[in-house]
DNA sequence: TTGAAAGCGTTACCAT
DNA sequence: ATGGTAACGCTTTCAA
């Protein structure tokens, strides 16, 4: 451990000042000299000290992540994203999995450029002590001190409802009534709800279907109740790719054709997985969206730019030929 | 964001390096001016500089995870524990989701006082410039520059043949082959054949089953396809508890009774979930035993104590009622 | 028991 | 274009 700039000073037979400017780049060092102080440094192995760097610039060109317990599956495909996004634009992304107040607290320590916190369960109480600015994956909430990023599932399930409807659909389920309380499901059986009276479709027996959770296995138990009761839909939708899957899996085991028998759209942010035979029909933000919308927020706030505090970004409908029309 | 010790130095008419001994708990303050230098950072909301404290004392109090983009459910609730358990030792973790490269770079930079990296595919060439000490959670190699976590997943598989074999079982499954390369199930497989030769219990059609992952889906179908066919174990051991899930579900829908009809151990090391029907007989080390092993060896790595290389810790055989004795 | 001052590795400003 | 040096916020040694 411990090669300094002054080390490469040394052997460069520069001061140690010309190597830090050598190092960042600056245009106020002649091109050989650059090259050569480079050379050494490689040859060194050097390793900049970022303890050394906050504490004389006040960047770190650090961004923390607030990971808690909750939701580290899902959510391990967008942080994956959102890291590439922000490196690219040559910030280092930190993770901490304490709750979300100690993160906060160790990150201000660190002194990051700015946080970013994961959290479905509204906890702004506790981070508005941070000093380093913050910015929130989760639900909005126009009373939040800061920037929440989120995204529009009522309108999700609404466009998928309309959607099947205007193909002709009159029975649909939805699939993904998690039993207990969890938000951001309720929200998408409520538009389900909504969206389906509004258009004047009957409600019938098997229109919401409850699941303990949306793994496959979930999909694949509600979808072979549904199809072996007398009050089958023409059209599902489901709260979760996983659901899907396990749906799928039952259609095949009962015989059941899709879409000819019965259609299928996959409410989802994550991109599709190859290995499904059906490609599915989805309603989403497709998750570079999303991971583009955090990293450039998180961006904007380090620079100070202004943002509106909340920022709702809205679904698409991909369709694929796991949906047909009805014709009367 | 900005109070400093000299804030409080001013704010307590003391000296700056008063406060800072103060705020470290230092014997040299007396007991009134400590409490008092203490209550005024708490009132001031002081928050120590992390950059500075590491620059002037060369220790960070931080210890660098390195998160693989595989693995990372499983892992999930591992590093959970051992988050803890360097807690309780007054570690801050922080964890990187880049590859192995990447992250040790990162973490030597930020000068963490060790890097634990989770490392399925021996990648031991890659970190081996870190100044910082590194300790690897993976599969042993005797060749490593640094310690290895590693579990004996042999004598896993073994102590499961062994006890179903002393309890009568002479027909006996495996389920858990993963297609494609997969040292540690490869592994398991392995001593599974082994262990069986060793004992002189015949083979038969379905002594090793091959599954496409480790998912709940797929032991439901090994073991529906088992259940089927001519070949009906008395016992199956599986590779994952999700399997093992999967596995149990199918029972049920085929009205085949565990532990009457057959018996079942899994292979884990994470804790059982509450959830199950019936309460799994279990193979493997208990997760408590792995992350107190690792957070031991992060510790004692930094505090530069002899450690050996290779660490395997032993599994553990952990009978419930999914298994029974066969009479003859 | 407290204070003063050096030093950690780097950046950034001012001089040369 | 390069060098000198203060400053970043803190710990730690030495002096008082």
């Amino acid at each position: 451990m411990g090669v300094t700039i002054k080390d490469i000073a040394k052997a460069a037979g520069v001061s140690y000042s010309t190597v830090s400017k050598a190092l960042l780049n600056s245009p106020l060092v002649k091109e050989p000299t650059k090259k050569k102080i480079i050379a050494i440094a490689k040859e060194l192995n050097y390793q900049p000290n970022a303890a050394a760097r906050r504490l004389a610039s006040k960047k770190s060109n650090t961004i923390g992540v607030v990971w808690p317990t909750i939701e580290r599956v899902t959510l391990s495909a967008l942080i994956t994203k959102i890291n590439e996004q922000l490196e690219a634009a040559s910030y280092t992304t930190l993770l901490s999995i304490n709750p979300v107040e100690t993160a906060v607290t160790i990150f201000n320590q660190f002194q990051v450029d700015a946080i970013l916190v994961f959290d479905d369960n509204n906890k702004s109480e506790y981070t508005s002590s941070s000093s380093v600015p913050v910015v929130s994956y989760g639900l909005s909430d126009p009373n939040s001190p800061y920037p929440i990023i989120d995204v529009n599932r009522k309108q999700a399930i609404h466009l998928a409802v309309e959607y099947l409807y205007q193909q002709g659909h009159r029975k649909i389920s939805y699939i993904g009534n998690v039993k207990g309380i969890d938000r951001l499901q309720e929200e998408k059986v409520d538009s389900f709800q909504k969206s389906v009276s509004d258009l004047g479709i009957d409600t019938f027996a098997n229109a919401v279907i409850s699941v303990d959770s949306l793994d496959q296995y979930d999909g694949y138990l509600a979808a072979k109740n549904i199809l072996h009761s007398e009050h089958i839909p023409t059209a599902i939708i489901c709260g979760s790719q996983d659901l899907a899957r396990g749906i799928i899996r039952a259609t095949q085991e009962l015989n059941v054709s899709i879409p000819e028998d019965i259609s299928i759209i996959s409410y989802d942010n994550i991109p599709q997985r190859e290995d499904l035979i059906i490609p599915l029909s989805t309603v989403g933000v497709p998750l570079d969206t999303i991971s583009e919308h955090v990293a450039k927020t998180l961006i904007d706030v380090i620079n100070k730019e202004e943002i509106s505090n909340t920022i709702t970004l809205e679904p698409e409908l991909k369709i694929t030929n796991s949906c047909r029309t009805i014709k009367e």
